[in-house]
DNA sequence: ATTTTTACATACCAATTGGTATGCGCATAT
DNA sequence: ATATGCGCATACCAATTGGTATGTAAAAAT
């Protein structure tokens, strides 16, 4: 079927940026162990950037900020919502995705810096989560369970950047311990914020 | 001198390393601009691997583990020196470097999972700049002006994450205030770690 | 039934890559 | 004074890169 092959290819080089950055992929290369050719690869996308762009588009962008949403449409129990989240990315995160890194953090380094329209889309996305982590916050302070001393702007950038910056650290240290010490000290202090 | 031209050769790259991360660095280019060849390149460094690994020991490692020493010979003000320090990242980078992200961060994504030699010099790094920070809180908690309940070493990798973090979502946002949103937010928290 | 389009395969290509082999002037050692 | 090594420049190279031009069997449209 052809949205088969097409999200196939997808799929691989989404693996191969992971294993070797969007620079280091060759997707010929990663087409050719799928059992097909150049021919098809370049049939269903322009250009290596437009694969990279449909990556991001079709795989990232909607993996990431689902993950997020929740907290837009929520009633109560923000905070405890907001650490069910935070403490999903240790159960779902193995040794091996720690070795890997998370993919939008891995993209964020090494692209935005490269090329705007993966810039842009990588922003989008932070932006996206961040605004439903800030307005989950905002929401519980104004039912009165989150303390209202504290900045909800702020707050969502710096969740996003303790666990960007986990995956970061244990990426270097390939240590699972490590990205699991930081998290848990992120929901310490998120706990921090709750009232009563 | 031939010293000067070595270690030229060295800042040059490291330039480029930054804006096009370093499997985008065309070594030759870098020196081409610089008035000389890549005979001259090639004389000083076996291969662009060992320039690359040149950059992180005899740049980028200095840089970063001599921000955090001190914490491991003061004897008083712990916190107080943690709170300087992390300040002073809000200091010293402005939004160019925050468009071009922390160069430690950088590799670290990009290289650790490609080549051993690259992980191993980066974890290096992390490892020397968390136990600085360890130390220092632990002997903040011996001198009774930290709090005990907390985890030094977590807490350290915690700093790491969230500082390492900062940067890397500032970056894909090209904002030195969300850089400093990240930063502010962690002084806040490490201020609750004071003893009266 | 014929045309058109889809979904790929094959073959080719210019440009670039990291790297080498060699040359050569100059300083230093002997 | 001559030999040796250092500090580079020049010229060359195989391999790889992302990409194109062309072909073609089967499906879909007319």
């Amino acid at each position: 079927m052809t949205t088969d092959t097409r999200s196939q290819i997808l799929e691989r080089n989404f693996l191969a940026v992971r294993l070797h950055g969007f620079q280091g992929v060759r997707a010929d290369k990663v087409v050719a162990e799928m059992g097909i050719t150049k021919g098809a690869l370049y049939h269903y996308f322009p250009s290596k950037l437009d694969l990279g762009y449909a990556i991001v588009d079709e795989i990232i962008a909607p993996a990431y900020t689902s993950t997020w949403r929740i907290l837009e449409t929520i009633r109560k129990e923000h905070l405890e919502t907001l650490l069910q989240i935070t403490e999903g990315f240790k159960k779902r995160t193995d040794s091996e995705q720690i070795r890997l890194g998370c993919p939008l953090n891995n993209l964020m380094q090494e692209m935005s810096p490269l090329d705007e329209g993966f810039r842009i889309r990588l922003e989008n996305i932070v932006k996206s989560m961040a605004h439903s982590i800030e307005t989950g916050l905002r929401n519980g302070q104004e039912t009165g369970t989150i303390q209202s001393g504290t900045n909800p702007r702020q707050l969502a950038f710096f969740t996003l950047s303790c666990i960007e910056g986990s995956y970061g650290i244990a990426k270097s240290a390939q240590s699972k311990e490590v990205f699991d010490a930081s998290i848990n000290q992120l929901m310490i202090f998120l706990k921090t914020l709750k009232i009563k």
